[in-house]
RNA sequence: GGGCUCGUAGCUCAGGUGGUCAGAGCGCACGCCUGAUAAGCGUGAGGUCGGAAGUUCGAGUCUUCCCGGGCCCA
């Protein structure tokens, strides 16, 4: 037989799972496949008994196509529910949107331009839902396309009538119980459009503004007076306060007979721009003077001394003039020291008579006035211009104020809300732990809740106004009327249909009696909307509640976590969830944030498209996404390579199973040694990465699995077996042994990848002998078999790979000096240090051939002429003796004394006579 | 400025209660094999664990301060 004909008699691997993935491709394909067998549906189907998992989806928000970041959140929560389905969990996954809001709204009219002035509210409603529904469709097929499994047909989406209904279910309960209350709050207010601005809608330009110092006289002191500063003397008239730094020194100055007060830090500058010149007479901390009184200078009342942290040095004079109806610092501190909420100034932005002298006059026209009255009254200290950054409106372009407006409010504090979510928030598992921290405080510290917008998109606050006393009033009976027909019609029923739709009967105005009612036209924040989830998807449809897990990022401390615990609490009297983990955010490979002024901004699709889910999923698993993570170019390239040592491996792993079947598999008494220890080690794997999934440490199942495909199997295991494999008798004990834990491997192997890489898992599985449903995300998880551990035996095995590295030196040195090439090439002479090492030798001195992968091993006592010193054995590698067999490779001194297959060791003679089994 | 948080080899990550804990995989360099072959195997070089001080017989591991990044507020 020529060297070729041997080759032919061996059992080389094969395999139809393709060394090149080809995902961009392969993935569409197989995620068509699963959408026409149903897969998700039957992994509810088949644990329709089962207990339930839930992870319930945080709705991202409608108005772009995906980034990055939604990618990761999604990937997340599949790997959740992917991996507590093979727990045997029934664990549905019904993903949702936000639709409602700002930002959408903002894009609309933004697009709209001047149209949308002649647009009515129910036109600009209709366009954002559209707007929003585009969104929500492009969103769906990316999120499909990473492989995210769960509900597509069936989300749940925040405009839907349905959900729409308990939102105000929802909010109605609050109402009933005395938590909602209507307030005053300074908001962004343009007078030339007549209407309230979001953050978002303002913009900065430069603009010249008045400046004054202004001196108010202490009640106590009247000689003494606090200095202000401010560039908007219209708001003089809702001054209630001066505000004060605690910890700031300030400076008693004589000026004249008189005595003024300023911070210390400013002394100078205040001296140089008011040319006063002063004497220094005495100095106190900030925190001395709380609660002292002065005199306002327009008004016969008094305004207050306060403390506030937000004072600073960089201008003024370190005592702050505070109007809490005309600014949201001021308004805070108003809400500490239960200030009135001043704001005598109307939609188009002239006072109101509450000013006084000043009413009719339009707030940037009383500057003058007001500035020339103080001046009269000898308590400007000095005027002056200034150019600064002012807000402006984004649509008419023109300077806009601040101005207390009411709002609707949720308190926190009434029936002990407060209390109870923080008591809730304990009997949450927080992942990582300190997020209990950190909502905490945030709950601990946080104000009531706004929850009114001047804005259309979105879920109308169904308050009405007495038309006789312009009362408003906000009914539960009135909530409840519109809700059930919010059931039917949706929200846009309440800006088309007339009020008597929406009145109970008999209702009247509570403080004067009257029985005609009009419409108002707030709409609710949207955290109310997303916040309401729990009720909408779950509790109301009696879902498993409180549910298993909320999976967000971290910034939901404050958003979407806390807004549902506070209306789930109110409502059910729990938290919604048993668990929440946070993910970090995603930056750029130098570790900065991503923006499209920095240009460097990672597409997700672009990621697919390019390499494909499985590598963007890998990726997702291999980062430690409890902190920020970090994305490019190079950390990509750096998963393809993951992915192929992976994909290599479980091909390998298939290659050789090509001819084994479940009837194959061999008893655990009848493995060979090392097919005994391989086994164990996957046992080891198995119990190692089961846990990680249990605690959302994907990032060690990453690793956990690398290594063991790398070291265990394909470096040793794996590289060991091709003798077995390829060169025994197909059905021999020898192979069959081996082709026994290759299948108990692959199946384990391809059941823990499955859901992190769910398209190569699929791909694999569908090749597997270890098959059983039609498809890989129907399995259940592989079992830790305690029965396939041999501790005694691991440990013996660990021992010899400890030697089998230094027999690797020494190996590798022999390849140096040109002594041998391939290891087969090596009789190896092994003089063991100590008795321990020795004995274990002499136990599995008949299999260290096949284990170190060398022709021959020698092991003797006796001091060995010019061996490498190893570690635990000193090795002397010498040219292995007789022939090499032309069929298996190894040299044997008696290779060629067989007749009939003279170029063949004795084994391989024995396995071609068919003698060897 | 405040609350919380992160900073270990080029990259991604491990390193309970302080004492072989300075590690792994990838990448890189060099070599082997050509019966996993756009594969496989081996050997090797890379880090003063962000910086400083302190507690301790001994600190990536505890304390304080500083530097840098992040989320949320202000």
């Amino acid at each position: 037989m020529s060297k070729l004909d041997y080759k032919e008699t061996l059992n080389l691997p094969r395999t139809n799972f393709q060394m090149k993935a080809n995902l961009v491709n392969k993935e569409p394909e197989i995620l068509k496949r699963w959408e026409e067998q149903k897969i998700y549906e039957k992994t509810l189907e088949y644990r329709a008994d089962a207990p339930t998992y839930l992870l319930h989806d945080g709705p991202p928000y409608a108005n772009g196509d995906i980034h990055l970041g939604t990618a990761m959140n999604k990937v997340l929560k599949d790997f959740v529910t992917r991996y507590k389905t093979m727990r045997g969990y029934r664990a549905p996954y019904v993903p949702g949107w936000d639709t409602h809001g700002l930002p959408i709204e903002h894009r609309v009219t933004t697009m709209l331009g001047d149209e949308a002035k002649n647009k009515t509210p129910v036109e600009i409603r209709r366009l954002c839902k559209d707007f929003a529904l585009k969104f929500v469709n492009i969103q769906r097929e990316q999120f499909k396309r990473l492989g995210i499994k769960g509900d597509w047909e069936n989300p749940y989406i925040t405009l839907d009538p349905e959900y729409e209904y308990h939102i105000l279910d929802v909010f109605k309960t609050l109402v009933e119980m005395g938590n909602v209350y209507r307030g005053n709050k300074p908001v962004y207010w343009c007078p030339n459009c007549r209407t309230a601005l979001a953050e978002a809608e303002i913009e900065y330009h430069d603009h010249e503004s008045p400046s004054i110092y202004v001196k108010f006289q202490m009640v106590e002191d009247p000689k003494t007076y606090i200095v202000i500063w401010t560039t908007t003397p219209w708001t003089i008239p809702a001054n209630v306060a001066i505000a004060l730094h605690p910890e700031y020194t300030y400076t008693k100055i004589k000026v004249g007979e008189e005595y003024w007060i300023v911070a210390e830090g400013l002394l100078q500058k205040f001296s140089a721009e008011t040319g006063v010149h002063f004497e220094v007479v005495e100095k106190f901390l900030g925190s001395e003077l709380e609660g002292k009184l002065t005199k306002h200078p327009l008004y016969d009342r008094t305004s207050i001394v306060v403390l506030a942290d937000y004072v600073t040095l960089e201008d003024g004079t370190g005592c702050v003039h505070t109007a809490p109806g005309h600014g949201e610092e001021d308004y805070q501190t108003g809400l500490k020291y239960n200030l009135p909420v001043l704001s005598p100034v109307d939609d188009e932005g002239k006072f109101t008579k509450e000013a006084g002298k000043y009413e009719g006059l339009k707030i940037w026209d009383a500057n003058k006035v007001i500035v020339e009255d103080l001046k009269n009254n000898g308590a400007l200290i000095k005027y002056g211009k200034v150019q600064h950054s002012y807000p402006h409106c984004w649509r008419c372009k023109g300077p806009v104020m601040f101005r207390a407006t009411p709002q609707w409010f949720i308190s926190v504090d009434k029936n002990d809300l407060r209390k109870k979510v923080l008591e809730q928030i304990k009997n949450v598992k927080w992942y990582p732990a300190w997020g209990e921290n950190r909502i905490t405080a945030m709950v601990q510290e946080r104000p009531d809740w706004t929850i009114s917008r001047q804005r259309v998109w979105g879920v109308p606050i169904p308050a009405v106004i007495c038309r006789h006393c312009g009362e408003v009033i906000l009914d539960a009976r009135v909530i409840e009327k519109f809700a059930n027909i919010v059931r039917e019609k949706g929200t846009d029923a309440w800006f088309e249909m007339d009020v008597e739709h929406f009145l109970p009967e008999g209702l009247t105005c509570s403080k004067c009696g009257g029985n005609e009612f009009d419409k108002t036209y707030d709409t609710l924040d949207v955290w109310i909307d997303s916040g309401c989830s729990w009720e909408a998807v779950v509790h109301s449809k009696g879902e498993k509640f409180p549910v298993d897990l909320y999976l967000e990022g971290d910034d939901q401390h404050r958003g979407w976590f806390q807004s549902s615990i506070f209306l789930s609490t109110a409502k059910t009297g729990v938290a919604p969830f048993k668990a929440v983990v946070t993910h970090g955010f995603i930056k750029d490979e130098q570790g900065r944030k991503m923006s499209k002024s920095l240009g460097n901004v990672v597409d997700p699709m672009e990621i697919v498209n390019k390499y494909g889910a499985d590598i963007l999923r890998l990726w997702v698993a291999s980062t430690d996404f409890f902190d920020n993570i970090r994305v490019g170019k190079n950390i990509i390239e750096q998963q393809v390579e993951v992915y192929r040592k992976l994909r290599n491996t479980i091909r390998y792993l298939l290659s050789n199973l090509y001819d084994f079947t479940e009837s194959d598999l061999l008893p655990y008494e009848k493995l060979l040694p090392l097919d005994k220890w391989a086994l164990g080690r996957l046992q080891k794997y198995i119990e190692q990465v089961t846990s990680y999934y249990e605690e959302f440490e994907y990032s060690k199942v990453y690793n956990a699995t690398v290594k063991y495909c790398t070291t265990e199997l394909s470096a040793i295991y794996l590289d060991i077996l091709k003798d077995r494999l390829y060169v025994e008798a197909k059905d021999s004990i020898y192979r069959r042994s081996a082709q026994t834990v290759l299948y108990y491997i692959l199946d384990a192997l391809v059941k823990i990848l499955a859901p992190i890489i769910p398209f190569t898992a699929e791909e694999a599985y569908q090749e597997s002998p270890a098959k059983r449903f039609e498809s890989v995300h129907l399995e259940y998880w592989p079992e830790v078999r305690k029965e396939f551990v041999d501790d005694q035996l691991l440990e013996e095995f660990q021992h010899l790979l400890l030697v089998r590295d230094d027999v690797l030196k020494a190996l590798e040195e022999a390849r140096t000096s040109d002594l041998i090439g391939h290891s087969l090439d090596a009789h190896v002479y092994i003089e063991p240090k100590n008795e321990e090492i020795a004995a274990l030798l002499k136990k599995y001195e008949g299999i260290l051939d096949e284990f170190f992968i060398v022709s021959a091993v020698t092991l003797t006592d006796e001091n060995l002429e010019g061996a490498v010193t190893g570690q635990f054995v000193d090795v002397l590698v010498k040219h292995a003796d007789g022939e090499k067999c032309q069929r298996c490779w190894k040299y044997h001194p008696d290779t060629g004394k067989d007749e009939k297959h003279p170029e063949t060791c004795p084994r391989c003679s024995a396995v071609l006579r068919g003698e060897r089994k």
